[in-house]
DNA sequence: CTAGTTGATTAGCACTGCTAACGAATTATA
DNA sequence: TATAATTCGTTAGCAGTGCTAATCAACTAG
């Protein structure tokens, strides 16, 4: 491989580190307000577009190993965000939804999590936000793609 | 404002938020195995790349409250990542400099980091790259103006 | 029925963010 | 000059999120 297509990749991989790092301690400030945090938000996003599902499914898509998605899980239980029932076909399952207040709490959050990274952008010209979108798509394919083949 | 470019906005906020929340849990694996956290690696690079500064430019820098820095450099102090001397002029100011062996490991952690995104990326063309390397700097721009403003 | 596997939890560690409260040094002001 | 206000950094203590190791219960294979 070129030198310069080595180098180019370096600069990317630094540059995309680093502006992720800001873009989410930025977009954190107001999700404290929910009261909740990030990792709960993530993990009650799943369950509301994903509809019920066990502890396991529930890390695998998260990403994060089970003890981590069973503290998540009891975070967001306590929060009356999320219940769990007893899974009908095993009895170690469980059975984790997201409430009626969890789906109203997630899209209240998320609007004002886009609302304040919208704000950031609101000096930019169409054409580079289609270059951010074309971005952010990229990189959520080339991440799939990654996690599928690993 | 049209309403078009107002919901492009949003969709864009929402994709990049995404993207940065699974690339850096994506990254972060590795990250784990410099025995080094994330802030800790980041404010390091900062360090490096802008050289020595007080810890309040540093806070500032990372946008971070000085509590939280003033033990990030306490942790990057004890694993010899960096140093801190008294500041000439003003003696409640300290100077805190990335060491030699600071560098090294940045490298090292970048160079980590390069590999995993060559691996991620590595099917994209080169005026993909471009973009994202575009994306990122946007991003960081857009954020830079956003915090300088509020 | 025993042995192995799987799903979830508990315990305990590390890291990162915050606010509140403090001490020390500097700067402003009476 | 003496005092007050401000600024810089630290400490203490809370909350959240990640991990591994160990454990328990339940299911599955032999």
């Amino acid at each position: 491989m070129p030198r310069s297509r080595d180098s180019l990749r370096l600069v990317v991989a630094d540059r995309l580190h680093s502006a992720a790092i800001h873009l989410l301690r930025y977009a954190r400030k107001r999700d404290v307000l929910a009261r909740v945090g990030p990792a709960r938000l993530s993990a009650l996003s799943i369950l509301v577009f994903g509809g019920p599902m066990a502890l396991g499914q529930l890390a695998a898509a998260e990403q994060v190993k089970a003890p981590t998605m069973s503290r998540i899980v009891a975070g967001l239980r306590s929060s009356g965000l999320a219940r769990i029932e007893a899974d009908a076909k095993d009895a170690r399952r469980i059975r984790v939804t997201a409430t009626a207040k969890g789906e109203r709490l997630l899209q209240e959050a998320r609007a004002r999590r886009v609302r304040l990274v919208a704000e950031i952008f609101s000096g930019l010209r169409e054409e580079e936000m289609n270059g951010l979108l074309r971005a952010a798509e990229l990189v959520e394919h080339a991440l799939r793609q990654a996690a599928g083949t690993k």
